[in-house]
DNA sequence: CCGGATCACTGTAGCGCTTTAGTACCGCGT
DNA sequence: ACGCGGTACTAAAGCGCTACAGTGATCCGG
């Protein structure tokens, strides 16, 4: 029944169904049909009636293809990841974000398209080519940088575009603001407050500019509150953070708490505690920023920084379909708050 | 419905280059343009490469929807995910998966369409509606159920579909396979080898293909090797699996290991069994299936069944791609192993 | 009773590209 | 000299849709 000749070739003819052909069997042309179905002035109430029974009959559909050929909207986000595929299979944030986004899109009917990209000269062709194709409305960008050149180069393409955690606030593009700043104060406040003065914060890539208001609020904090206060470079990667955390904890005067910038990072740092046989909280307390069910069920429990990926996700596919109809943006606060649990506890005096 | 006096309406009056504008400034027609840039026969070298020089030059891209218009690739893979938002941002696999299907088609130029459905009825819908529009090339399905009336859908269409874990392989729906039953014997192996006669099975949805596959299995392992098997029907959902274990644990004679669906579902579990004061693995192994993080650094480590949902993911969009381009394609075993942790030990006598 | 406004719809020109039919020109054998 | 087959290109017809200038027909006030 399939040919043999080139059994690989699908026979993919279905015969289309065009406003030609509604006009056709409405006693009408293709111009009246695209009034009638799009809602606009021009056509009686009863030929718009018998116009839109006769699309419905037929199971038409508009081509997107054309209609985006003719300047509509493609009803799409694009979002291109640039950080390897294994952190994005380890790290929850991704795939919580994500599922944010989605939900809220999906419930407007647009697709997400998603890329991912080696760097981010990569990430800035990919950004120019779905605009100029016209296959998103509107892009998301994650994990801006210090001196973003994407954000430069989409502000130049002037597409609405939502910068999470950014600072750029142009016509078209837009951040959501997230206050790295104000968290890091949180977790200082629960850690100070419970009488640690001594306090290593273990970073994941500095280059970000979220993380770079977390080390600058980190380094104010401590100032202002007389805290030894100490941060360490790392990348993101639990070797990295292993490293950093066997680092700290062999120093002659060791730090009475670490603050891991990712969940992934402060796991990899409590097994390293474990193997040097370092108490968590006894004698250090650890906190993640970034929680997770991981978190809620190690043990000890990791105390840490909840900020909800999900309504992040959310709120950034919001922003951008607000952005993308030319509604104003309304910023909306995503509820951030340290989740205190068994990794965090006074220190030994 | 965008109203006029918008100000936030961007300007995107990026006049498009297009072979017309290539055509006038190389002297020729747009028709020799268009068999110059597709590498077509019908234009001498040196008009080719004055062509392409021109088109270079005017940093000329083909209009996607131009091409789609004329039933061109769209260089886009769709997969719809139907499950709620919660759960795929809990469940590694998900992230895991997308991360490895990204990493096959970014390397080709290929985007990934993704969309949330509520139920299958809707994923249905957003598969038609993508193939009618061209919106994708191929499409991917996960989860497949028994007697999945997206299968049926798509093998009616006649696209280019690759389900993951599936059976069927007809002319353009085609299946990645997936050896549900091999491993669960593996994971059978393991716990019988220990000395369990006494096992659990907490499954998540029995609706879904391979879970009825695992099911089948168990049963089978069991008769075979005598051993007093028990599975109970779960939904992946955490709060369903502290349910079963804490009556699988209440019971006049508990298993010696359980077997969970999911990693999420497996530590729910734990941390049921810790709150019931039961030793994990003393008094029951606990074993999860679909390997992660979490499970080498949760204490007990939990012991694993470990795919791979990376390479599955690479593997299903290799799939899908040879699919597309009508080569043949050539089936790909992932690895999958069960990781000895400390979560699976011999059973108390 | 007529100019003008309004309505309901038609006809056609694109959007950017591919594709096919057609033209002009070349070299070649006879 | 003639026709023949190639080559190198042009011209034009779509793909499905929207936009916009018309075209009648109807309505209306003066």
């Amino acid at each position: 029944m399939v040919d043999a000749a080139n059994p690989a070739e699908p026979a993919r003819k279905r015969k289309r169904v065009t406003i030609a052909d509604i006009a056709e069997r409405a006693g009408v042309t293709s111009g009246a049909v695209s009034l009638a179905v799009n809602g606009k002035p021009g056509v009686s109430d009863a030929t718009r009636a018998r116009i839109l029974d006769v699309a419905r009959e037929l199971r038409w559909r508009p081509s997107h293809a054309a209609q985006t050929l003719m300047g509509k909207n493609s009803e799409a986000v694009g979002l291109v990841l640039a950080r390897p595929a294994e952190v994005i299979g380890e790290e929850i944030f991704f795939s919580k974000f994500i599922a944010g986004v989605q939900s809220t899109l999906s419930g407007r009917g647009y697709s997400l398209m998603l890329q991912m990209a080696e760097d981010t000269a990569a990430e800035c062709a990919i950004h120019q080519a779905w605009i100029l194709d016209g296959r998103v409305d509107g892009i998301l960008v994650l994990d801006p940088r210090i001196d973003d050149p994407r954000i430069e180069a989409l502000a130049s393409l002037d597409h609405p575009t939502i910068v999470v955690g950014g600072q750029t606030d142009e016509r078209s593009v837009r951040s959501l603001h997230v206050d790295n700043g104000g968290a890091m104060r949180l977790i200082m406040d629960h850690l100070h407050g419970l009488g640690h003065d001594r306090v290593a914060y273990v970073t994941g890539d500095q280059a970000f500019r979220h993380i770079s208001e977390r080390m600058d609020a980190f380094s104010q904090f401590c100032v202002d509150h007389g805290v030894w206060g100490q941060s360490l470079a790392g990348n993101f990667d639990p070797e990295r953070a292993r490293e950093a955390t066997a680092r700290l904890a062999g120093a002659p005067r060791p730090p009475t708490a670490i603050v891991y910038d990712s969940e992934v990072m402060a796991i990899a740092g409590m097994s390293t505690l474990a193997s040097l046989e370092l108490r968590v909280p006894d004698d250090v307390s650890v906190l993640s920023w970034e929680d997770s069910t991981t978190c809620q069920v190690l043990h000890p429990t990791v105390t840490a920084l909840s900020r909800d990926a999900v309504s992040l996700g959310r709120t950034a596919a919001a922003e951008i379909l607000q952005l993308i109809a030319g509604e104003p943006v309304e910023q909306e606060d995503v509820e951030t708050r340290v989740v205190q649990r068994e990794s965090t506890g006074a220190p030994r005096r």
